[in-house]
DNA sequence: CCTAGTTTCTAAAGCGCTTTAGATCCTGTT
DNA sequence: AACAGGATCTAAAGCGCTTTAGAAACTAGG
């Protein structure tokens, strides 16, 4: 039942043209009230859904704005993937703009990818994540002139673009600040090697506020999917009685570890040893103890994302639209004051 | 910089006419060999792709598979969609099929946005998530022939139709059969009661092994987001001299909420009280002490199904594809001996 | 050397929509 | 009463691709 049903059948149905419908349906006032009326009720009698590929090759618009999905790792699609899909759908949704998720096929390279969805005119924006600190993609799509946000940012120099970040800079002052105020004097912060700005300005900042503090910083970093690395290195940091007294993990996978690795060396937190993490992925709460971290929001950062997406596609006028989100302090119970070393 | 590239630009190139080339790079065999390597340099050359909305209305196939997403439940998004997402992607991906995400829009149900869909010819198939025990959208795509693959099954009875399941009866019946055999007598189970079927099919299993193997079984069950009823229902049943000595959690959201409402009542796990979950999600790992689960490997789940629609896709006959996919046990440190109880 | 059969390509049409350029019919002017 | 101007609709074209029918050129059979 409910077969095809297209703009022709409506018109010889009611006996017009079919630009006339078509016309119609958009609403233009070059068709008569009474017509637009009756055009509306047929389609919603003969329950018409313009076909999609049609209105595209006629446009010149798909519709469709697109998620490059990283590739690989498990860490990322777990902590931040789902928010983000969940976020940026809705908000498409309402704007009546589609999402599609393009994976990197096996043999080929983000930007392959991403070239491949360009020339095939598959879809009218693009978001990005996991930005490098210089984006091979950016620069692409920046030469092709596709309109895009990237969630996350470059490092500061580069060329300017509609982007979306998370103010990890201050989140991660903050909680040095906050360190520093319950007394503690050395910290440490774990983070990673890859290529991500995001780790970058992290580390900026939370070496920016130590020394602004006059706070002493331990730093260990490792590949992002070398837990064997990271753990070895975040035991070696709390060895010896000159550990800092507090830990501030990248993500709060790395805070995780942290604590599992505090309770295998026998170190109480937060008595002896605080923790803060990052990102408030579902486990922060359960852990023992729970978490304190900081919390994004991604769903609504994939939600703003969709509102840029939108004025760029609409109204591709002026400056980047440029958007910093606070995330917010999630205190729960893996800080507290610093213990008296001797 | 390479600007449009149709098939006209490379005809016109090489002298030769759009349909030739057209099937030229369709790789039929009514065109010379040489002619057809001619074409494919060029093609290369020029950094052809074909025109996805020009494709689609000639073919009239989109090459998309819509994934639609359930509203809300920050739950759901945040131990699911991610992995699910990305192994779907992944899989069409290399079946050179395209994944859509469709949000339901407010004010819309999601049948509304099913239909849209259809109607629209926005895509060729979809995979459905979150059964009810007799689901609409099962009804309507069944009757209107659109393929489809659900992961999760509607109640047993109804009519037939290609499913992706994750064998969760057998993960509760090994659940209820691990507990016995370390001497539990009295088990307890925590469930939603929402209308999804997966529900159903574990408290069926599990109160079938408990039955089978003389376990006492209490069970309780509130909506799946009345976080605060779900607690009081924990709440009573670990409460009083007779309750039971290990609880089942439906989903390790659950199984988490009953850790920490049993470290809160001074109840020690696993020496007072074994608990066990289902998902694996990212908390479970670090929990106090880590979860005992069962991974369903949501990612290969979903690579899985992306195989399922391609067959469905292209070979189109033969009876509905159903597949079970086993849960695999973790056993990690909430579960022990029954303790001995006066 | 002519007809039949291949091989290789082209012409034409159509997918369902939008857009541009008219055409047609009124209304009101002068 | 003839015409400008507005309102309302239609005809034609085209978006980029695929498919079907058929043309042209060649090969082979008798």
């Amino acid at each position: 039942m409910a077969k095809r049903s297209s703009l022709r059948e409506i018109a010889e149905e009611l006996g017009l043209s079919v630009p006339t419908v078509s016309r119609a349906l958009g609403g233009y006032s070059d068709i008569a009230l009474a017509t637009r009326e009756r055009v509306a009720d047929a389609a919603r009698r003969l329950g018409y859904e313009p076909n999609s590929a049609g209105r595209m090759l006629a446009s010149g618009k798909s519709g469709y704005v697109g998620l490059v999905l990283p590739v690989g790792e498990r860490q990322f699609v777990d902590a931040y993937l789902g928010a983000i899909v969940a976020g940026l759908s809705e908000g498409l949704a309402e704007r009546d703009l589609q999402l599609m998720i393009a994976a990197v096929a096996p043999g080929h390279t983000p930007l392959d990818t991403i070239r491949k969805l360009v020339n095939a005119r598959r879809v009218d924006g693009l978001v990005l994540t996991r930005i490098a600190s210089e984006d091979p993609r950016i620069a692409f799509l920046l030469d092709r002139d596709l309109p895009f946000v990237t969630l996350g940012r470059q490092r500061d120099g580069m060329p300017d673009h509609p982007w979306l970040d998370v103010d990890d800079g201050a989140a991660f002052d903050h909680a040095i600040e906050t360190l520093a105020g319950l007394g503690h004097r050395h910290v440490g912060l774990i983070s990673i090697t890859d290529d991500l700005t995001f780790a970058r300005r992290r580390e900026a900042a939370t070496e920016a506020a130590a020394s602004r503090l006059g706070l002493r910083l331990s730093r260990c970093a490792a590949a992002r999917d070398d837990r064997r690395a990271r753990h070895d290195g975040i035991a070696s940091i709390l060895a010896g009685k000159d550990r800092p007294t507090a830990i501030l993990g990248l993500v709060d996978g790395i805070a995780l570890d942290v604590l599992m690795i505090a309770a295998r060396i026998g170190l109480s937190v937060p008595a002896e040893l605080s923790v803060i993490g990052f990102d408030d992925i579902s486990g922060s709460a359960y852990s023992a103890p729970p978490l304190t971290t900081f919390d994004p929001d991604n769903r609504q950062v994939g939600r703003l994302a969709a509102g840029m997406m939108h004025d760029l596609l609409t109204a591709r006028d002026g400056a980047p639209t440029q958007m910093m989100c606070q995330a917010q302090f999630v205190s729960r119970a893996t800080h507290g004051p610093a213990p008296l070393l001797e």
